[in-house]
DNA sequence: TGTTTGACCACGG
DNA sequence: GCCGTGGCCAAAC
């Protein structure tokens, strides 16, 4: 078995970043690595699920909403891993979004 | 092997 | 501020 590192690794590696109560979206970590399409984040979380302990519910899209709720073995499972952070969430999105919002950059920053 | 879709985002009107 | 279109790369059909 020969898994060649690809962004999916760094998408994993990114969203484990992730602070406990904190979100990101799609395009920051597009952005920070530079994949040049949000769209390869998306489908590199949907391949997460391939027993990678990645936490997607922590990465929702730019709106703040739980899009990528319906591919979730339940479609409530995310928002309650998202509530039990502390982070609320009302009509499928996030409260204060902007607010929780984190950007993988915060690492240097940090 | 070519076409279509996909957990999206940025830009223009 | 909302709607339509383009772009991006990879997997599914």
């Amino acid at each position: 078995m020969k898994e060649e590192p690809t962004y999916y690794d760094l998408v994993y590696a990114v969203t484990r970043q992730v602070p406990r109560g904190r979100v990101t979206t799609y395009g920051a970590i597009a952005d920070y690595l530079a994949l040049g399409s949000a769209r390869m984040v998306g489908w590199a979380l949907h391949q997460s699920f391939g027993g990678h302990d990645v936490p997607a519910h922590r990465v929702v899209n730019r709106k703040g909403e739980l899009s990528g709720r319906v591919h979730f073995p339940t479609p409530t499972m995310m928002q309650e891993m998202l509530e039990q952070e502390g982070v609320r969430i009302v009509d499928n999105q996030v409260v204060a979004f902007k607010d929780l919002f984190w950007h993988p950059a915060a690492l240097d920053e940090e």
